[in-house]
DNA sequence: CTCATTTAGTCTTA
DNA sequence: TAAGACTAAATGAG
């Protein structure tokens, strides 16, 4: 790729192009802008660019060190900066193998115009660097695993002194603590089923409730808030014992860092709670847990709002609204406080429809400073308003120190899924709407939100705190508009034209733009499935190098990381800039940037991107534009869902490591409006055409690379 | 040669 | 502007 560039003298060796130094840092300021014309020469005259470079350096001058070559036995130690080329090069290589012999440095000297011996310490140098990262990592994710054990410990030791007192009750070891355990279950649940039994009669001896409880008196409405108390009160009295229980209840997904709810168990200590034989729904139940970086007071914020809701899990939330509010939060807390909600979940996959849910959230307080969030949804009269129910369900924040917790979200639903493609069952039972997707979205936001991250800028990219945040932002959007105009479709607001609802069937939909006329935003969408496990479809796309190869924005030509903010180093959770350079095109300055925001989870990744262009760039990442325009970003992406090998194999959830993926592609253009609101046909027809190809192409690339990656990785 | 450790110039950030 | 992070470059042990 790079060796290409290099002309055939490279006698130079040693010493001569030294100089780069000072002009290096002169660039550090640049934009974006210079930094295409910098590679406009580059790639410009490919045939000696080794020279140019040289001379171009030397003609800017340096005036430290031009003319002592070899032996610097000066004062002061000569430090010179690698120039952005020669650490592409070197990156380049290190990708492929990081420890190259004698005769490959050689060559890289002679490409990049360094000594052999500066190439030789730079991949010392990055060998270390590298291992650094690595143990940083790993710090951090002991530090979690250590804040999480001595809380499990801490509770233990709670529990036990709890349990028994050792001097009146000398009892054989281990025989007591599970029947104490179930004893206070039993407990708990007979108080529950006689606060049921209140409201039961509360219910009966007066109205039901109706969601649009239009015109009420204030006996009804006090009644209906009483009503709609019991039942909160009864599912936090649920939810308590579902998120503490260590027992039967819940059965541990292996490897999936998830639970899924044992329903015998369930149904046996819930007995006339259990509503699941409603006919036609499924129920759907699960738990996770995660350790996040943020204060517990924070994450309530978060949660009870329903505007930021909504920003606190873009890849999930397609909207949350507040509908009512029976009690506001205090100003000492949110204690107490119970609104209406109703939300809409998504999942980016033209054959998943999205679910609507309304529940009563409510929120509480323990002694010990742990806040319950917990949803349900009101029991209607007629059994079925929504095709979704949320059963007690919620989240248990419970705060570690200063700016950290641990939330334990748990999410139970009855729900109609009659209608959803047989490829996606597997993952129904608690993947792709899962307890699990909302625990790693909410932890991915609070990192970010955090703004901790470690930002990996591969040039002199200048975003400071606040261009970061817009940036971030962007790049939410980016996923919220990608999952809405894939899932999550509102009728009113988009037309469809075909797709049935079948494997391999493309979907398209379409609405009129909002600032051309006679034009329609389309969006098309498709799934398939890859023969490839999802860790390494995931890589695999997320591959610069082998980018060129499928995607049409780059199309031979090269994709750059210009900037990479990430939370961790293994970057599973990345917002990252790409620069895509087109050698030889004509000469206008095709400045492509992408702005592509990932993230890899066994509840389902995505991969969604957008291009931008520079100037526009510029603009988002420079502050003082305060203006904050609304900028309207067609995305396109990629989630990807695990499935499981053995479609049989019992509980099938695969695990991402192995398995096959399930890919859906998307995304979005602009096409001329026919007559009224319809799409010509033939554009139709074209649009169809580029997907099936662009799908045909994927496959193919992703299946010859994947053992590629498998062994670089 | 590799690896750990040190040195010192440069950049970032508060 | 000083502390701390980064990163070329150097050195020495095994």
């Amino acid at each position: 790729m790079y060796g290409s560039a290099h002309g055939g003298h490279g006698r130079q060796s040693n010493g001569m192009p030294r100089a780069q130094s000072g002009q290096a840092h002169g660039d550090e300021q640049q934009t974006f802008d210079n930094y295409s014309e910098e590679l406009d020469e580059m790639h410009g005259d490919h045939v000696d660019f080794d020279i140019s470079l040289s001379n171009r350096n030397i003609s800017r001058g340096n005036p430290t060190n031009d003319q002592d070559g070899i032996g610097p036995k000066s004062s002061k130690k000569r430090l010179q900066r690698l120039t952005f080329q020669q650490n592409q090069i070197l990156q380049g290589e290190f990708s492929v193998c990081a420890r190259p012999d004698k005769y490959r440095r050689r060559e890289l000297s002679e490409i990049t115009g360094l000594t052999e011996q500066q190439v030789k310490f730079w991949f010392q140098n990055k060998i270390t660097q590298v291992k650094s990262l690595h143990k940083k990592e790993e710090n951090y994710r002991l530090k979690v695993e250590n804040v999480m054990l001595s809380d499990e410990n801490k509770k233990l030791k709670e529990a036990q002194r709890n349990m028994f007192c050792p001097t009146c009750d000398p009892l054989p070891q281990n025989q007591l603590s599970p029947d104490m355990q179930t004893l206070k279950e039993q407990n708990n649940w007979l108080k529950l089923e006689i606060s049921r039994l209140q409201a039961e009669t509360l219910q009966n001896s007066g109205q039901s409730f109706q969601l649009d409880s239009s015109a009420e008196n204030v006996g009804t409405r006090q009644n209906d808030i009483q009503m709609i108390a019991e039942l909160t009160h009864n599912a936090m009295d649920e939810f308590i014992i579902l998120s503490n229980s260590h027992g039967p209840l819940w059965l541990p997904v292996p490897g999936g860092s998830f639970e899924i709810l044992n329903k015998m168990a369930y149904a046996t200590q819930f007995d006339g709670k259990n509503s699941a034989d409603i006919t036609g729904f499924k129920t759907e139940a699960t738990r996770a847990s995660v350790v996040v970086m943020m204060g517990a007071k924070n994450i309530m914020d978060y949660l009870m709002d329903s505007e930021c809701y909504a920003s606190l899990c873009p890849g999930i939330l397609s909207s949350a609204k507040t509908i009512k509010a029976y009690k506001w939060p205090t100003n000492v807390g949110y204690d107490g406080a119970m609104h209406l909600m109703t939300i809409e979940t998504v999942f980016p996959s033209p054959l998943v429809p999205s679910r609507k849910c309304t529940f009563v959230r409510s929120c509480r307080e323990l002694e010990n400073g742990t806040t319950l969030i917990v949803d349900v949804s009101l029991d209607s009269s007629d059994g079925t308003f929504f095709k979704c129910r949320k059963m007690p369900s919620g989240v248990l924040i419970q705060p570690l120190d200063r700016n950290s917790c641990k939330i334990i979200v748990i999410e139970h639903v009855l729900v109609d899924d009659t209608g959803v493609q047989e490829l996606y069952q597997p993952c129904l039972s608690g993947l792709m709407f899962g307890a699990r997707r909302w625990v790693t979205s909410i932890a991915r936001q609070c990192l970010r939100l955090r703004d901790t991250f470690d930002v990996i800028t591969r040039n002199a990219l200048r975003a400071n705190s606040k261009g970061r945040k817009s940036l971030m932002k962007l790049a939410d959007g980016l996923l919220v508009s990608y999952n809405n105009s894939i899932a999550g479709i509102p009728e009113d607001a988009w037309t469809m034209v075909c797709g049935a609802g079948t494997e391999q069937d493309i979907k398209i939909a379409h609405r009129r733009s909002h600032d051309r006329t006679n034009t329609a935003v389309v969006s098309v969408s498709a799934s398939f499935q890859l023969p490839i496990p999802l860790r390494i479809t995931f890589d695999l796309l997320r591959n610069n190098t082998l980018r060129a190869e499928w995607d049409v924005l780059v199309k031979g030509g090269v994709v750059r990381e210009e900037a990479c903010v990430s939370g961790s180093i293994e970057a599973d959770d990345t917002v990252s800039i790409l620069h895509v350079k087109v050698p030889n095109t004509s000469k206008i300055r095709e400045a492509i940037m992408i702005l592509q925001n990932s993230c890899y989870d066994v509840s389902g990744s995505f991969i969604v991107y957008s291009p931008i262009d520079t100037q526009l760039m510029n603009k988002i990442l420079s502050p003082e534009d305060m203006a904050e325009s609304k900028i309207s970003l067609y995305p396109t992406g990629f989630s990807l869902l695990p499935v499981s090998e053995s479609a049989e194999g019992g509980n099938g959830i695969a695990l991402g490591e192995d398995g096959e993926t399930l890919v859906t592609v998307g995304f979005q253009i602009l096409l001329k409006l026919a007559r009224g609101n319809d799409l010509y046909p033939e554009s139709v027809a074209a649009t169809i055409a580029l997907m099936s190809e662009n799908i045909a192409t994927i496959k193919k690339s992703l299946i010859n690379n994947q053992s590629h990656v498998e062994c670089t990785r």
